[in-house]
DNA sequence: GGTCTTAAATCACGCCCTAAATTAACCCAT
DNA sequence: ATGGGTTAATTTAGGGCGTGATTTAAGACC
């Protein structure tokens, strides 16, 4: 029950040069004047601290600030150009690849469409590696200059010290799959290049966090709402952050039979997937042979249609029924967690949010502890549908910045906490 | 984003003097020599913090280990008396508080029965400051000896900045109870003397990872199956373990109606009152004017009764259905946590435990995703029904320990994160 | 008693952070 | 333009810390 923290000496400046530098990111140009206070060290170590990290090209000045009277203060910044990171997003339809600088701005991106019920992992494999390559060869930036690489994907990523994460999809039939050394071996990259392998919920809270409607929060609980659901609990350590199989939470003792082969799983109500199949079953026709968005489209359109027009009951009332059993799964997060903020993201929940979130909000106030239900707020995700890949991205740059912004020294130790 | 990691070159002492406290307290009298590589410190330091610690009469020697050639070890111990602490049991039917040394051996013991429904405040926070005040004087320890004081209550606990741990206790109609601060008033304790006010889950929790089944594990869930149920995650690092509101998770929408208002909360269908109600509701007839431990015992009797006669049907029927609900509840928390073990403790569980495991782990399996269920054992707590008051008393010890045994220069800060 | 073996203590060294003292950089009034 | 006034950044003691090598302590064996 020990666990080293931090033997020598050294470790003290490899803390505070990520201070300084996490500092530095987020709170946007700073001068060392300001540094001090904020990151609770002294100046003199601030002036030596930042020395070592312009010496290594982290930090550049950034201009210096008006003074009326006295020495002008020089603003420093993160350099963007220190590294970069790629973004890897396994979605349910397709396999998107992006490259970032160290500020996440996207530089490049590719995108591969899977075939349905395609979870072919050789296929997927093979996207990464050919998407890798092409943003790099687009930017014409060196793999050396990568601080890594950061995959989010379905289901549940496990680590194994032989084979590094390995990936436990049951929703897409993958089993024990190790996503980690199969992409070792086929994108040629250094072999140093740490990857970064975890759920897609999670790396969506990871940038919801960073840079969306999480930012500012002590934590948070971060929905997926896609084909399936899935969710995360994100805080403002990355290491902390939890991803969480929400999908398959009972709702209901002897309910509907979830693809995952358990009953009652919220995600046998509330899913993209489960909700037209629901509609299906009440009579409801999606349209044929299009993809599950188009075909969602249809069915929000027949339970809301425009002025005039009759509504399709059997769509408004599994809708109606999906805003309960959300509203009850998200109840079983704000007990557990007693999130700060709630926020729903993923392409379905984006596009049902405006019509279901009240009633979701109703339902989840009914059905959770009175105390927690009070604290917490209930919203859409502030980032869009394609933010899996920026938090992706994220992972990388965290475990860098863990590092006080040496490369090599990794510890991906830190990642291992599970539960 | 930041938070500060450990500033100044004295923290790495103190950091070090936890390391060496905890190596001598867990893996028992030890050497010099072996605490070495034990903490990863160099002979040197080991030297150097263990003189610290002697002097401040926190470490002593204790023997020394036989030699075949060679200066003899000498083995050193965490002296038992430099320290004590009072735990506190808030349980449903009573309140027990017992004082124990540094190594955790009772002291004392004292406990008052609570009235049927009697959750007074005032009555409470009165049995708590008379039993402090009788186990310390039953034992002639005067209170600046005294490390802290830790309570295991029901409910949610919350901390503000101005009164402290704040007790939210739906089910016993606690809403917002600033214990803390009662406490502090009530009993006439030195002013610097730090509370620890949690849920009774988590200090049970505490109790079994230290001392009980959950030990070695990296990780457990534990069940407190009494009146109600709750759970909490227990990880080595006391700090954190995080308390769940397990008990209120909606296992099935729509469902029966819990005492904390909602519909189809575990709590409805699984802990002992509700166990109770449903075998009345089914034609049961529990004794009257028992307790409920009693009651649950004729329970299980009419349900399983000895060779020849015949099993009451509805007690038969209502025990299975709730190992179904539990085995439902408890796959929530694989899913979600995916942790190594799950140890059920309380009264009702452990009396319950024998007869009901075997189909809790059936409908556990069924209901979780493969991979998580493949990994975790479930089985009954090690320490019996006391445990609460053991993993009160942890909490300061714990807290102790983290400020590498220094009194005064507490930081309760860690405790806040909740989430 | 001398030698060997092993444990514990001591010491020189390099590193780190803080606080105080300097130096740098700029404004403004004379 | 020049010297005081201000404020920012750097430099310089001063005190701590852990490491690794070296010494000292303590016992066994011949």
């Amino acid at each position: 029950m020990a666990g080293r923290n931090g033997r020598t000496v050294r470790d003290l400046r490899r803390g505070n040069r990520t201070a300084v530098l996490q500092r530095l990111y987020f709170d946007g140009p700073m001068s060392r004047f300001e540094l001090a206070p904020a990151t609770g060290l002294s100046g003199g170590s601030i002036s030596n601290v930042v020395a070592e990290l312009v010496a290594d090209g982290l930090v550049e000045e950034a201009g210096t600030v008006e003074s009326d009277g006295g020495r002008p203060r020089t603003l420093l910044r993160v350099a963007p150009a220190s590294g970069h990171m790629i973004g890897v997003d396994v979605g349910e339809t397709r396999v998107r690849v992006e490259l970032f600088d160290l500020t996440l701005t996207e530089l490049a991106r590719t995108e591969r469409p899977l075939e349905r019920q395609g979870y072919d992992v050789e296929v997927i494999v093979g996207h990464i590696r050919d998407g890798i390559a092409e943003v790099l060869a687009e930017t014409d930036i060196t793999p050396e200059r990568l601080l890594g690489v950061g995959v989010g994907v379905p289901g549940i990523v496990a680590r194994t010290p032989e084979q590094g994460a390995v990936v436990h999809g049951q929703t897409i039939g993958w089993d024990a799959v190790p996503l980690e050394s199969l992409l070792r071996s086929t994108c040629e990259l250094p072999e140093t290049l740490p990857y970064f392998i975890d759920n897609g919920a999670r790396t969506l809270g990871h940038a919801e966090m960073w840079f969306g409607a999480g930012h500012g929060a002590a934590n948070a609980v971060v929905v997926l709402f896609g084909s399936g659901v899935g969710a995360c609990l994100v805080t403002q350590e990355v290491e902390q952050g939890r991803s969480l199989e929400w999908g398959h939470l009972t709702v209901r003792v002897r309910g509907r039979r979830c693809r995952c082969g358990a009953l009652g799983c919220l995600d046998a109500y509330a899913g993209a997937e489960a909700l037209l199949d629901r509609w299906r079953e009440e009579g409801g026709r999606p349209p044929q042979g299009t993809d599950e968005e188009t075909a969602l489209t249809a069915m929000l359109a027949a339970a809301y249609p425009a002025e005039g027009a009759d509504a399709d009951p059997a769509a408004l009332n599994v809708l109606e029924e999906a805003a309960e059993y959300l509203g009850a799964g998200l109840s079983d997060l704000i007990n557990l967690f007693q999130p700060e903020r709630i926020l729903i993201g993923g392409w379905a929940g984006l596009q049902l949010g405006p019509r279901i979130l009240p009633a979701v909000r109703r339902y989840a106030a009914s059905y959770a502890l009175r105390h927690p239900a009070e604290r917490v707020s209930i919203d859409l995700g502030g980032l869009g549908p394609d933010a899996v890949t920026v938090g992706a991205a994220i992972l990388p740059l965290a475990d860098f910045f863990a590092a006080g912004g040496q490369r090599g020294t990794r510890g991906r130790a830190r990642h291992d906490r599970r539960a």
